[in-house]
DNA sequence: CTGAAAGCGCTTACAG
DNA sequence: CTGAAAGCGCTTACAG
């Protein structure tokens, strides 16, 4: 921490303290010779202004938080690169709390919330409904907060938001497959509790239905976002007495695990069980087959919902707060083939 | 932010600030019949204490800084898990920077360093001269500095540190590979300017001197750290005509993508070619074939580079700045074979 | 145990 | 353009 004040410029630069502080912040409002003096001074002293005083006094830090179920995932890294080189150019710090915002009471949420000191928020994960009372409340009083990623739940709907339109995004992974011939055709979702991939089973039931496919209940199951749940998973599926020919994950991360699995199991992929994952995460690419999957533009969801939360800082509530769709892709690999039987 | 002040909760107890405060930071020294009172008050005005002008008043912000090359990796990933584990224990908010400390100037530092208003910093990352400088200096400043995972250069030698011994486990790896009866042996390594993978190298060429083993310059690739990078890389090495029958890759994120690549030329692993990987990252068990690499304690890394930051901000200069070694582990699965000639 | 007061290091109207 | 002064919301000796 800086160990010499603004006082001591002053004193060496023979000026007010306002002087210095005006020289650094508005320099256009100092004579270029008193300006020369202070910079002088502050080159001599190494001086640099103290933050905490700075964050205090102006009531703002710099530091938005980011609050999200998994830092791990590489998806939400390629989110996060967007948020931090649009925080960057901005101006801000970005602080990254990984939470499982659905597991936590009101309390925790609300103390999270305001222990921590930030300009706003960024939310790439799911609410409770809990959670969603404390960030209206938060919200109201003027703790701006944008949601990215997730599709909001309707309580949430007045909040401003960034994502892809999963159900459309996972009705076309899933069409894709029917389009191939499949009809057994399995789901492994993220958590029961989350809403994180709640929007792709939507989408997955709904082509299902529109092709009048049957959904076996015991095909969709849940994988918990990791690789190991979807392995295990992938087992249950693989040792189903009416067995799937073909598999969607809810994400990469557990299309990687359940590729895994089924390898494993004897079975090849896509010759005898076709898998489709989502979000295109940079390992897609490279697993053996490479993955069929449904990219979306995690950068970009991350630096527009950064702008945007800096839209919601600079000019308050006065902002739109319909939700920014941005565009997803289906990325064809090798992952999946017509159906043996 | 809050909007209630200290004064406001005074006012409806009936008490001074100062009460209030105790109240909160001290409530042993206060009687039970006022700590009653201010509570209700408290609870009645929804306060809680402005975090900014708490930091500022006692100087600092309970916010530690960690420092690395690449959050997208899952070794550090992992890392990071065990630095916020303790550090919610220890009741700190860690903000993370994404940097390349190698590429930056010395003034670029100098600003990250102070502009943040952070209790101390956990370096990650591996340093140019320049960093060096500055750290020592900010480090004289009393602003607490711990490393971890890195092997130090020797200027950074009075800065407490946390990592394996990298030399031992690199030769580990490569001695492996030796008694299998491989002599033709590769190296993967990270960036020229980084000194990130650079005691792998010193490992690996150690052991290959002992064996009396040579090695051709075409042989030791860069790999950037990265998948894409370590493609390319082995792209050159399957094209040499002296060509390796194993390749030891400095970390798993750079194995994964000589994994591919080798299978896309048509060669098999570890039939024709052996991949020995380091890190041990959660996709290192379910690549095809699973991956023979070397695992680094990483969360307890995280964690014990978290608590020894916390005794230098505490304690001040008085701990021990030895560094504190970590075991790694060899952990052989299937990318290893005996060479085929 | 409690209160009045000083002060942390800045920024920003307000005069001049 | 510059300076004197107020004040941001706390914490903490210092009296009582």
């Amino acid at each position: 921490m800086p160990d010499v004040s603004i006082k001591e410029v002053a004193r060496i630069a023979n000026v007010s303290i306002a002087t210095v502080s005006r020289c650094i912040n508005n320099p256009e409002k100092v004579t270029e010779k008193t300006r020369i003096k202070v910079q002088d001074a502050i080159r001599q002293t190494g001086y640099s202004p103290n933050r905490l005083a700075q964050s205090f006094r102006r009531g703002r830090t710099n530091i938005v938080m980011v609050v999200l179920p998994s830092v791990g995932d590489p998806f939400f890294t390629a989110v996060m690169k967007g948020i931090k080189s649009a925080a960057t150019t901005k101006g801000y710090s970005v602080l990254i709390e990984e939470t499982q915002l659905n597991t936590m009471t009101a309390d925790e949420i609300g103390a999270m919330l305001v222990s921590n000191q930030t300009d706003g928020i960024i939310l790439l994960a799911s609410m409770s409904p809990f959670g969603t009372e404390i960030l209206s409340a938060k919200s109201k009083r003027r703790l701006p907060i944008v949601i990215g990623c997730e599709t909001i739940s309707p309580e949430l709907a007045d909040f401003p938001s960034v994502h892809i339109d999963n159900i459309a995004a996972a009705k076309e992974a899933t069409n894709y497959l029917i389009s191939l011939g499949h009809k057994r055709i399995a789901m492994i979702y993220g958590q029961e509790s989350s809403l994180l991939t709640k929007d792709r089973e939507l989408g997955y039931r709904a082509a299902m239905k529109q092709a009048k496919l049957p959904i076996d209940p015991g095909w969709v199951v849940e994988g918990d976002l990791t690789i190991t749940g979807a392995r295990k998973a992938t087992r249950n599926l693989m040792s189903h007495n009416n067995r799937p020919t073909a598999i969607f994950c809810a994400n990469d991360e557990m299309a990687i695990g359940c590729l895994h699995e089924v390898k494993s199991s004897g079975l090849r992929v896509p010759g005898d069980i076709s898998i489709i994952g989502f979000d295109d995460i940079r390992y897609a690419e490279v697993t053996d087959p490479p993955l069929t999957t449904i990219s979306q533009p995690a950068e970009e969801i991350g630096e527009r919902v950064m702008y945007r939360l800096c839209r919601r800082i600079d000019a308050g509530h006065g902002t739109t707060s319909s939700p920014e769709i941005v565009p997803h892709k289906l990325v064809i690999r090798q992952s999946v083939a017509k159906p043996a039987d």
